[in-house]
RNA sequence: CGCGGGGUAGAGCAGCUGGUAGCUCGUCGGGCUCAUAACCCGGAGGUCGGAGGUUCAAAUCCUCUCCCCGCAACCA
């Protein structure tokens, strides 16, 4: 491996695990992991950081719901959590639970921090109060003026609370983003930013009373520290802040991106830099938000249990297959609509038809004409040029794609060469070429040029899909060669080696089977997500009605 | 007047620092047989939501308008 070209730091949004992941964390976990990935493979020191968001209300009563205590649930659903990561071996270095004393210790000592400092006071929320809840809501979670969750009327309310003076970081965060163009992309999230600091900034509530599933303000225990406040801390408690002298934290800190989905781009673009600007701690450099996955062009959601399960589409058809889907179907930043069709398609015409396709009829012909043996390149024909351009030049064009999250774009870049090489075993006609001896040196380098052009194929596809690169490469004979990035830029690296033809790489689906089965499966889903949630309201209701009667 | 995004071929999307409208799928026709009935070539199909403006030139910039969708301080 070459010299470290330095440090790398990326984060995905840590979440909440009031129920099993879906693909929409997938999707994100996923981007970030390939990103990951691709700096390492670059030559940077990565370090990648996902995990949990364990506190709050919402994990307190779903807890209850299911009769268990909020750190007995959420070990349960962390354990899913981290179970999903391992089968789709996401990359990460560190996985933070916010339940952790290495973090909530942290966080106590940076709200001291900023107390200290002044710029957090105590004060009064208000809100509108459901009390057979205990819950707080806003005006626009309210339906039809009631409380959301049980249909009752609410009143308005107040509770002491601490507060962080953010409105005084407003003419700094304004400031950051007209300075600091790259700072939030894409370009329309940062504007939308840029007017909702204009509008003018309110002090940030950060503590709560009506419930106690969070970390302990220290000088105050009828308060716990509220959500954003402990859950943004995240990035730089695992570091060892507020020990600045803390090596992770002058290794690591600021992170490079935080990877983010756009409903909360405001939270990690204006809150967390007014924390940071207040501890007197540098900005992360970049924040990148990410679109959603529509199911039926509208959110995925339980309460529609129109849930698409990663975890379903993993048995059927692989690891490298669903990240490939994500990473190729959706362009960065934009909402895109998830459907079955749209995934089987996919896998079939890129996975089956392009690439798995290729493999397969490159390494029958070595295996038939050559005698198994990659042969030397020498004299060959008017199309290899093109060919050898195309695949040498492709990790251009993915590194560029890659600095602004188009991965979309960078895989059509490597699939270029995929196509390119399918047309070049048209054009070449390699079964002709074999008919007369004469021709040894032209088949011969055909077969060299498409043994290369895969060579490049696996190195520029690790990131995304290591198992399928491992996999070309053992069927091309070359698994145990350690070929570098700047390989991609290079040509006549692999002659002499045995292939060894396997099975076909992505096997190719039945679409209307393939369909109907899946339909079947989310038809299955559907009910049981219904079941369960009427399960867990009679539940919910029922602990209503014994406090009630306690009250009583 | 709360803020923002989108409306481009039958479907899904890209292009939007202005200069012959592009990709994947579908469709029609052809080629090939090494390969996972896969691969390759060619054709048809769009007055780029509507109206107006700037310009030699607009999908691309400006104004107005219609329609869809998000956000609005605890959903990736």
């Amino acid at each position: 491996m070459a010299e470290s070209k330095g440090t790398f730091y990326i984060t995905t949004p840590i979440y909440y695990p009031s129920d099993n992941l879906h693909i929409g964390h997938t999707y994100c976990t996923v981007m970030a992991d390939a990103m990951a990935r691709f700096k390492r493979a670059q030559g940077y020191d990565v370090r990648f950081q996902t995990g949990t968001d364990e506190h709050g209300q919402k994990i307190q009563k779903i807890a209850e719901e299911n009769g268990m205590t909020p750190i007995e649930y959420v070990d349960k659903i962390v354990a899913g959590v981290k179970k999903l990561w391992d089968t789709m071996e996401i990359s990460y270095d560190d996985f933070v639970r916010t339940t952790e004393p290495r973090h909530t210790k942290r966080v106590q000592e940076m709200f001291m921090k900023m107390y200290e400092k002044g710029d957090i006071y105590l004060g009064r929320y208000e809100g509108l109060y459901c009390t057979p809840c205990e819950s707080f809501w806003t005006e626009q979670q309210l339906v039809d003026g009631c409380c959301p969750d049980c249909g009752r009327p609410v009143e308005k309310a107040s509770e002491e609370a601490y507060f962080f003076r953010m409105s005084k970081y407003a003419p700094a965060l304004l400031k950051n983003f007209k300075e600091n163009k790259d700072f939030l992309q894409p370009e329309s999230r940062r504007n939308e930013m840029i007017n909702f600091i204009e509008q003018g900034l309110d002090d940030l509530c950060i503590s709560r009373t009506s419930f106690d599933w969070g970390i302990p303000v220290p000088i105050n225990d009828k308060h716990v520290i509220y959500v954003w406040f402990d859950a943004d801390a995240n990035y730089i408690t695992t570091l060892g802040y507020p020990d600045e002298d803390s090596p992770d934290y002058k290794k690591w800190w600021p992170a490079d991106y935080h990877l983010v989905g756009k409903e909360i781009v405001r939270f990690h673009t204006i809150i967390w830099p007014a924390m940071l600007m207040s501890l007197g701690a540098p900005l992360p450099k970049h924040v990148r938000g990410h679109g959603w996955l529509l199911i039926d062009g509208g959110k995925m959601s339980k309460s529609k249990g129109n849930i698409v399960d990663p975890v379903m589409l993993i048995d059927r058809y692989g690891v490298d297959a669903l990240k490939y889907f994500l990473l190729r179907e959706y362009t960065f930043g934009q909402d895109g609509v998830f459907t079955n069709e749209v995934l089987i398609k996919r896998l079939n015409y890129d996975l089956a038809n392009d690439l798995g396709n290729l493999v397969s009829r490159t390494v029958s012909m070595i295996e038939k004409y050559c005698g198994g043996v990659i042969p030397e390149g020498g004299k060959g024909t008017e199309f290899d040029e093109d060919l050898i351009r195309i695949s040498t030049t492709a990790v251009d064009e993915i590194e560029d794609a890659m600095e602004e999250f188009q991965f979309n774009v960078a895989l059509e870049a490597l699939w270029k060469i995929i196509r390119r090489a399918n047309k070049y075993i048209d054009e070449t006609e390699p079964w002709v070429l074999a008919k007369d001896e004469a021709n040894r040196e032209v088949l011969n380098t055909v077969m060299h040029n498409l043994a290369e052009a895969l060579r490049i194929v696996t190195i520029l596809l690790f990131p995304f899909m290591h198992h399928t690169a491992d996999e070309i490469k053992r069927q091309l004979g070359i698994l145990d060669v350690d070929y570098e990035w700047e390989d991609t830029r290079k040509w006549d690296l692999t002659s002499g080696y045995k292939v060894k033809k396997g099975d076909p790489i992505f096997p190719r689906l039945d679409i209307d089977k393939e369909l109907a089965e899946l339909e079947e499966i989310s038809r299955k889903q559907r009910e049981e997500a219904m079941a369960k949630l009427k399960a867990q309201e009679e539940a919910g209701k029922k602990i209503e009605a014994e406090k009630n009667a306690k009250k009583n």
